[in-house]
DNA sequence: ATGGTTGTAACAAGAGAAGTTACAACTAAA
DNA sequence: TTTAGTTGTAACTTCTCTTGTTACAACCAT
């Protein structure tokens, strides 16, 4: 079980608006074009960023535009703009009350699967667009 | 996007072996009942935690043991037999390369999604069964 | 008004999760 | 040697999610 591809094109999606948007505009066929993946999907996927605040679109006559600097954008923001599930992990629903072990494992599991979900979004705190953008320079 | 339930239904699974292998007979039956799934998934599931060398199973007269003691049984090592994704994430595949973002993305992520994985899985090793056993033994 | 966009709906194909039935193979014990 | 309980698997179904696609109304600077 992989999270989908949402996330690097998010990801991806972001770059190209920070390095492109004082050049020229940012279609969503342009995005579509560098990501090599269907303009709607694009499109579907700018629309979370979007309801996340993460992004501005000039509807009509097209565009898109970062909404605060990429210094205030991390992977855990864009992340969570386009996986809406709240927990990491499927728990199964309806162990066995009569069991002692059935009767315990949620109050057992619960807190470790949010130690583990939390170590994960930390470091996804920890990496900002800008500090992305600034690699990706580099390497140019 | 979730993890299947695999992950929590193996670790509910070990938690009853380790419970009850000296007491009684544990069975795919008998776990089925404790979790309330279907028994053929716990013989599933039991088989990759078998193939990862954390039960023994006896085929024929039936039960299941653990392989080594608790406290050599880490949350990652029953992640791992039953979760056979390398990456956690699903990278677009062919991203543009006569774009300069499409040309770096993959090494500006590569190593970031490699530390976020890395985070997760620390968390995961230092939490094993012999914890959860006295955590739960705790509760009853 | 026009043309290039965005936002969405609708649909299809494919993968994976989860549940179920069925049955061959195994093994201790009667 | 038979039997009963169990494991290991195959086959199939149902769901849900992802990804890709077409189509089209709504939008808006020029």
């Amino acid at each position: 079980m992989q999270f989908s591809s949402r996330f690097t094109i998010a990801t991806h999606i972001l770059l190209c608006i920070a390095m492109f948007q004082d050049e020229r505009k940012v279609t969503s066929n342009f995005l579509a074009g560098s990501i090599n993946v269907n303009p709607v999907i694009v499109r579907n996927i700018l629309g979370s960023l979007s309801s996340a605040k993460i992004v501005e679109i000039r509807s009509g006559v097209g565009g898109a535009f970062l909404a605060r600097p990429s210094e205030e954008i991390t992977l855990l923001d864009i992340f969570k703009a386009v996986e809406k599930e709240e927990s990491l992990f499927h728990f199964h629903e309806n162990p066995n009350p009569e069991c002692p072990i059935g009767r315990t494992i949620h109050s057992v599991m619960d807190d470790k699967i949010e130690t583990i979900q939390s170590a994960m979004e930390g470091e996804m705190r920890d990496i900002t667009l800008s500090r992305l953008l600034d690699e990706a320079k580099e390497k140019m």
